[in-house]
DNA sequence: CGAATAGTGTCTCTTAGACACTATCAG
DNA sequence: CTGATAGTGTCTAAGAGACACTATTCG
């Protein structure tokens, strides 16, 4: 039955539908490290187990749905007010989990979506949020659901879209260093990058960074100048791309 | 409420649950332009207006469904049998509409897929594909509900895998020539592209096309030396990859 | 001072793209 | 023959990455 005469004899009752829920895979850099939110399940199915943030779409649009659950489980307002945190999150699709059997009671299609989060505060006890916590993306594992594969799909998506992007802007504050955002990419991919080549590489990138005219208040904490400030610059697309040390086994 | 909670108090009649649909951008090349399958409605809403092809989540894979409909509406059947034509079909996820407001009866949410084809026969009538045809992009516009919109995601979408993907051999016959190969970057990018720069860049990327040994059985249409005869090859990823000429309009 | 970091200079190799040119084939 | 296409050669400019080097700052 395709969509036309499905809606014509429409009726909400005639037809199996399916609960529509979102998961939020959100990822951030603490001391380093790429790290993603996670909660532990109070409930069976799973129960005990950990869990990417997520639940029931309201009457609202996806993005909203999931900007809603981000902000419950890490104890922040989302809204207008542009909060310093939350409001610079990126938020992104990924993509929809919908196999028959990836919940064990009913139907379950979740919209996947993608977060990019410069570092949060430590979610805070008393609220919605006091069941989340930070993880290692190395850490976590034995997910619930299908989770486990939601979060590798992140993680290649991020991965990604750090090569042709300035998504890594979103990891760091307003104002950064050049050291910082290497950090970012280095976290994010999982191997060091040369400190001089990915300098000039970043700086050569038309709109990826806008220097500020500042200087970091000190130099770094093993020793080293002090590195001038950038922000954010406005390109949508890295040209030409930081692609990433290839790997033959990411082309066969 | 998140997952947790709501799958604890779990039960169907409890929650508002949406229509979960798929919607299906199927891309294909028929004389030189890039063309996507429609059908007319038959029904309200949008009665007689153009619409992607799709249709009600089964007891089904987002995939399987997303075939299924493919097969329908093209006259084609699916399955293990590896058909000529739609065996060598690519089918891959775009992304996943909800707006509460898309469709006017009621939450539908549907997941729109993307599909490269081969020419494919035209639609025959007297079976449920009577009513699809094959449409140039340029010329697919005002379609129902929010088709417009995930049409031009899944051209954007196209356009930039070929940019880094082998797929533009989807869209060829399992043997094809270098010239052919040209014509399906010309189609999907709207340019024309240098022939001899091309042919030495595709030869020079490992594993996007291996030689069959043959040659053409004839030149072209309007002259030229018999080409010979190129198969997909083993690459997945494009290295390096084969980019559009760049516009400052898609990077700002 | 010694170690670590910021930032720059330089060299090599690869790639993109412009242009030119020959060979082959349809009409 | 004429015109169009297949395929190759060559040159230039740009970018990636290796390596070297200086200057600055922390401990």
């Amino acid at each position: 039955m395709d969509e036309a005469s499905f809606l014509a004899s429409y009726n909400p009752r005639d037809y199996p539908s399916a609960a529509v829920t979102v998961d939020v895979v959100a990822l951030t850099i603490r001391e380093g490290t790429l790290c993603v939110l996670l909660v532990e399940r109070g409930q069976a199915p799973h129960l005990g187990q950990n869990a990417l943030p997520g639940g029931f779409v309201r009457d609202e649009t996806l993005d909203e749905a999931a900007l809603r659950e981000l902000a419950e489980e890490t104890g922040l307002t989302p809204g207008a007010e542009q909060d310093e945190t939350l409001g610079r999150v990126h938020l992104e699709q990924l993509r929809t989990y919908g196999n028959p059997d990836r919940d064990p009671r009913m139907r379950i299609v979740s919209v996947a979506y993608l977060a990019f989060a410069p570092h949060l505060p430590e979610p805070v006890a008393g609220t919605d949020a006091a069941r989340a916590f930070w993880v290692p993306v190395d850490e976590a594992k034995d997910l619930a659901f299908d989770h486990d594969q939601i979060l590798a799909d992140a993680l290649e998506r991020a991965r990604d879209k750090l090569e042709y992007t300035p998504l890594a802007t979103a990891f760091v504050a307003t104002a950064f260093t050049i050291g910082e955002l290497r950090q970012v990419y280095a976290a994010v991919w999982g191997e060091e990058l040369h400190a001089g080549n990915f300098h000039r590489k970043v700086l050569s990138v038309p709109g990826f960074v806008e220097s500020t005219g500042e200087t970091a208040a000190r130099g770094g904490e093993r020793g080293g100048p002090k590195a001038r400030l950038y922000r954010a610059g406005d390109a949508r697309l890295l040209h030409p791309a930081l692609l990433r040390p290839t790997r033959e086994d990411r082309i066969r």
